[in-house]
Parts: C-alpha cells; sequence; structure tokens
RNA sequence: GUGGGUAUAGCGUAGUUGGUUAUCGCGCCAGAUUGUGAUUCUGGAUAUCCUGAGUUCGAACCUCAGUACUCACCCCA
C-alpha cells in the first residue's frame, strides 16, 4: 500500500465539517472589514523566498521543498503565505490601485521539518494582509480580527503577545547595543548564538538554549529602544487595542522567524502545555513590497494555522457544530416505487432538500439503519400508499415525531424546520 | 539535524519463564415471524501479529538490522 508522505494528513468526510465551519467563520469576519480574497500558485520560484523570508532564517536555510522543473527553473513549495501574496500585489499592480488593499488567501505551507504534535510538513493557514497603511489602526484591526474570529468559534483558550522590534534606524542603532551587550558573554554562550551575533543578532533573544536564558534578563530590549517614530507607533497600537477591549501582554522576546518584519510583531500562543505553542502570528512588514520590486508601501499581516486551531479546540472540548448532515432520507419498502424515490431525490434536491435514498439495493430495516446511522434529519418511507395518496408521514429521526405532509409541501416542510 | 517511545483487523486494544483455532470493545454485514432507526439479543466477515535476517523442535513474544509512526529539542502555523 502506498501511504501518504510523512509529515502530512488527510480530512476525511466525517472531520471536514470542522475545516468548513472555520473557512465560513473566517471569510465571515473578514468580509466585515472589507477583506477580499486572492488565490496564488502554490510554488514560486525559489528567488522571491531567500529575498522576502531572508536568507538567514531555518525557513530558508533548511526547510524549504526546492526543486527544479524540467526547464531547469528553481522552484520552491511556499513556506509561508505572505512572500506569494507580496509578488501577486505587485506583479498584478495593486501597488497603483487605491490603497489599502486587504486582502486574504487560503494556502498550504510547506516547510521540511521533523513533525511532531502541532508540526506538520504540510500545513494550512488563512493569511491576511492588508496595504498601503502605517497607522496603528491597522495593526489593532489585524489583531482583532483574529480576536473576533476565535470569539465566534468559541475558542478561548490563549493569549495575545505583541512588541514591536522597530524600523531600520532603530534597530540598527539596538543592534549595536545587543552586540556591545553581548561581547563579552559570547564565549560562555551555545554555538548558534555565536553565529547570531554576527548575522541576526535580534534572535539572540530568541534562543532556548539553557547556557544562554541568564544573560537576556538584562539584556537592552527594543522596546526601550525605539526611534520617536516607532515608540509613537507601539502607543498608538496600545490604545488601539485597549479601545477595542483587546487584552494582551507585551513580550520584549518575540522576535519572529522571518526577516521581514518591523515594528509591530505578535503572537496569539496557546496557555496548554506542550508544543503547540503558536496559533497564529504576525506582524509589519512595511520595506517588504519594496525589497520585491514594488513601491514603497507599508504592510501588515498574519498567518492563522488551521491544524493547531482545531487540535486546540479538541483539545479543550469547543465543539463545532456539524450542519454537514442529510436533510431527508427516504426509505424504500416497495420495490416497484425504487424510480418514483430516483424521481422525488432529484425533484427535492431542486428545491434545496439535501436528500438521500438507497443505492447499493439495502434491506427496508438497514435503510432505517443507515439512515440514522449518517445522522439524517428526517426520514420519509415510500410505499405503494404514500404513492396514492401523495402524502409522506416525515418522521423526525432525534425526537421520533411524525407528522403527515402532502407530496408538494415536503421541501418547504424540510426547509421551514431546519 | 539531536534524543526518547511505539509498531497486533477499518479504529482502539489483550496477549513473557517462547507452544493459543491470536483476545476484547467499537465499527462493518446479516437476522430476531415480513411498513419504521439509535437500546437489547443472535450470527458473520476482516490480521502477511511493520519488514528482513537470526536463535529455537517451535517466535506476536528473544537477538540484530531496516522502515514507519509518535513525542521532545531546534524552529514555527
Amino acid at each position: 500500500m502506498v501511504t501518504r508522505p510523512k509529515g502530512t494528513k488527510d480530512v476525511v468526510p466525517a472531520e471536514s465539517y470542522k475545516w468548513q465551519k472555520i473557512e465560513e467563520v473566517e471569510k465571515n469576519v473578514l468580509r466585515l472589514y472589507g477583506f477580499k480574497e486572492m488565490r496564488t500558485p502554490i510554488f514560486e520560484h525559489t528567488e522571491l523566498f531567500l529575498r522576502s523570508v531572508g536568507d538567514t532564517t531555518d525557513i530558508v536555510n533548511k526547510e524549504m521543498y526546492t526543486f527544479l522543473d524540467k526547464g531547469e527553473r528553481s522552484l520552491t513549495l511556499k513556506p509561508e503565505g505572505t512572500s506569494g501574496i507580496v509578488r501577486a500585489f505587485i506583479e498584478n499592480g495593486l501597488d497603483n490601485e487605491p490603497q489599502p488593499i486587504k486582502t486574504f488567501t487560503f494556502t498550504p505551507c510547506f516547510r521540511y521539518e521533523r513533525p511532531q504534535a502541532g508540526r506538520l510538513r504540510e500545513h494550512h493557514q488563512c493569511s491576511i494582509e492588508a496595504f498601503g497603511s502605517e497607522s496603528a489602526k491597522m495593526d489593532a484591526e489585524i489583531i482583532g480580527m483574529v480576536k473576533t474570529i476565535f470569539d465566534k468559534l468559541k475558542f478561548i483558550n490563549y493569549k495575545i503577545n505583541i512588541n514591536s522590534i522597530g524600523c531600520k534606524e532603530c534597530r540598527k542603532k539596538y543592534n549595536e547595543k545587543l552586540k556591545a551587550y553581548y561581547a563579552d558573554k559570547i564565549d560562555f554562550m551555545c554555538d548558534d548564538c555565536k553565529s547570531r551575533l554576527e548575522k541576526n543578532p535580534l534572535r539572540l533573544l530568541d534562543c532556548k538554549d539553557e547556557k544562554c536564558q541568564g544573560f537576556k534578563k538584562d539584556a537592552p530590549k527594543i522596546i526601550n529602544n525605539l526611534c520617536d517614530d516607532c515608540a509613537e507607533h507601539f502607543n498608538e497600537l496600545k490604545k488601539y487595542l485597549a479601545i477595542s477591549d483587546i487584552h494582551f501582554e507585551i513580550n520584549p522576546l518575540i522576535v519572529r522567524g522571518l526577516d521581514y518584519y518591523n515594528r509591530t510583531v505578535f503572537e496569539f500562543i496557546t496557555n496548554e502545555d506542550g508544543a503547540l505553542g503558536t496559533i497564529c502570528g504576525g506582524g509589519r512588514y512595511d520595506g517588504l513590497v519594496e525589497t520585491l520590486g514594488g513601491k514603497n508601501i507599508p504592510a501588515v499581516g498574519v498567518g492563522l494555522g488551521f491544524e493547531r486551531l482545531i487540535s486546540l479546540m479538541e483539545k479543550n472540548e469547543v465543539k463545532i457544530k456539524d450542519s454537514s448532515n442529510l436533510d431527508l432520507y427516504i426509505a424504500t419498502v416497495d420495490e416497484n416505487m425504487r424510480d418514483e424515490v430516483f424521481a422525488l431525490a432529484l425533484n427535492l434536491r431542486d428545491k434545496g432538500v439535501s436528500v438521500d435514498y438507497d443505492l447499493i439495493g439495502r434491506s427496508f430495516k438497514s435503510e432505517m439503519k443507515y439512515a440514522n446511522k449518517i445522522s439524517a434529519r428526517y426520514i420519509i418511507v415510500f410505499g405503494e400508499t404514500e404513492y396514492k395518496t401523495k402524502t409522506f408521514k416525515v418522521k423526525n429521526m432525534a425526537t421520533s415525531f411524525e407528522k403527515e405532509v402532502a407530496q408538494d409541501e415536503l421541501a418547504s416542510f424540510i426547509l421551514k424546520n431546519k
């Protein structure tokens, strides 16, 4: 038997309603804020990710699914959602349209990592991006949308962490401070940190190695070293989050694993134990559009992971309502009525009722069992009597309540009682 | 990339001083005097016991190798 590739998951019919429900809630909330969907290729030129995600990041260095196609082009399966959207934004001239452009996409993401709880080689996210506004209101709205989505799903087991990592200017100065602080300590730190000090000093704060923990406490904090504009922006963000009644914690240690972020960064993290960690992470990336060849247009975005959200909801027994079940099952007692059943099913479907009937020659009794098994809401029995009287006893399978309904009224009766 | 754990039917599992028709539950199929399901009862199908090699008269069980899955680190959704 051929099995699925390592680190991938199948979604089976009995589970798919969860995905559909989450997508529906996300789309509805996004619509309220004026976001429209985009769809872009699942693979891009490798160069895109080198330039956007950054060539010092783990994602680019060791986790990308990169391959040569038959024309010798180097292509890469998307490791994250933002880069492809920004590329498409520029390529389709959206930077010449009236701003802001608010958009989202549902996309699989691919990273070659060792799978574990909440971490797959293919995972899915809703990637949300807002271009053209520098205002902290936009950042606050993005965070607020995610919170609204979680509220509507009745998912509450998370905390919101925010931070600001400043702009190019304040980060340059801050990096110098950090380097100065770590200069005499680096010999005692882990190998990763030794190379981080030169390449990407911000990530020193992200190190989980035990050796390095002690030095973090007294390290200069980026939020205390922001330039005036960035500090103001961060204050604005806090103000609008407060107005939105959103509770958050400032976590000076989050710096995010992608190089394109500046100013606002944030994470929705679970308060569960275990490694599920971040459900949702994002931030501002004001320089990325320009880096990729577009105009100097600011942007802010977020990625919201499906698999982690679903497994956390399951873990916390947050129920998602399954509304994918059948409205009506038509059982047959009279073999001569099979064609009538077929025709009635077509007729009712045409009127918007989801209908099924026997397709494999079950006995009457097992038809009943089957209708129960698939959680059909109503059942009718179609026999000679019904054929003559054009009237059916409609039985509610959950309550066992029965009601006589004329054939012409069937569809409206069932739809009305949904 | 580093370290731990596990591998028995569709799913979840029992099964050691190595000898069984390999256990049980769920699910699946059928039936309980023939037009009403979920409970109950009865019967049935389904297992290369992860793969390969070895030890042994005899291996699901012991040894070695491989593979897969899983958890944690790293990183991230």
